[in-house]
DNA sequence: ATATTCTTGACTAAATCTATCAGGAATATA
DNA sequence: TATATTCCTGATAGATTTAGTCAAGAATAT
């Protein structure tokens, strides 16, 4: 399982296209979310490269130009962008294949495969609209206590 | 958040001396136990020299001499063996410090914590007795639809 | 035309991972 | 006491990955 400064700069930066778009529709320049995010420029290219391919974000060159989300914030999940940029996100040895001990699977194997679950169920249901508002991913706002807080 | 072969071997191999108490009560070797579970002997020796510095695992030398658990296996939860060899299974930018963007939290430092917790949740629920008899950790045990298989 | 911005791919230094190895210390047994 | 066995410790090293840079090119607005 990698999770890796790619990754976390990935989100960081889409979040903040999010952002960005709540207040002006416009599209955002690469050293524009870079600045604001500590973001070296370089490096935001190389991983804004990698969510385009993905569809996750859609670009123009030019004057004028620079990157937007495809889609409207809540539909796109965070889960989608770590995938997009990370090399691999299964905890199993053997990328889920059963091979981990000699061609069957080791005694952890399917311990694995469930912290796999928990991992992308967690991931896939929080939507760029639910962290930037705070709240939790579906399946974690059924078990919420909710306090008044006004 | 870094989750390593390292980490992996640690967590099978210390399933293989749960499993081996079942059947006898002695010591295993690290030869024994790297044989079982493919898993280079001089790497695990690194490996069980930290989990014995954990106190989840107790070591004595000479012959007969070997690895045993430090407690029941109820007792001893797959967390506790990932932290004891990984370097580090934080997923923030700024290990919890809050200085990710410049001083200050990102804005996905939030969402990281929560992630954390997540993860944290998941592996410290989860006891080497519950991996062995393939049930879950009683907090995922609340939310499972339970099937007469008899 | 020109300036701007993304696009692509090559490249590199540093860090980390995945081990290996050698020599030493403790212990059981004969 | 001698010996074989097993853990204990620390050094080392190659391979891989990460994190980031750089340069040249393509598209677009004005």
């Amino acid at each position: 399982m990698n999770l890796t400064t790619k990754g976390k700069y990935a989100v960081t930066a889409v979040l903040d296209l999010a952002i960005q778009e709540q207040a002006d529709a416009s599209y955002s320049k690469i050293s524009e979310v870079a600045q604001r995010q500590s973001i070296p420029a370089p490096y935001l290219e190389q991983i804004f490269s990698s969510l385009r391919k993905a569809e996750i974000l859609s670009a123009t060159r030019g004057p004028k130009g620079g990157f937007k989300l495809s889609r409207p914030k809540d539909k796109i999940m965070i889960g989608e962008i770590i995938n997009a940029v990370e090399r691999n996100m299964d905890a199993t040895q053997c990328s889920g294949e059963g091979i981990c001990n000699g061609g069957s699977k080791c005694i952890a194997h399917n311990f694995w495969m469930d912290f796999n679950d928990n991992v992308n169920e967690f991931l896939m249901t929080k939507s760029l609209e639910d962290v930037i508002s705070q709240r939790r991913g579906s399946v974690q706002l059924k078990n919420e206590v909710l306090i008044a807080t006004g």
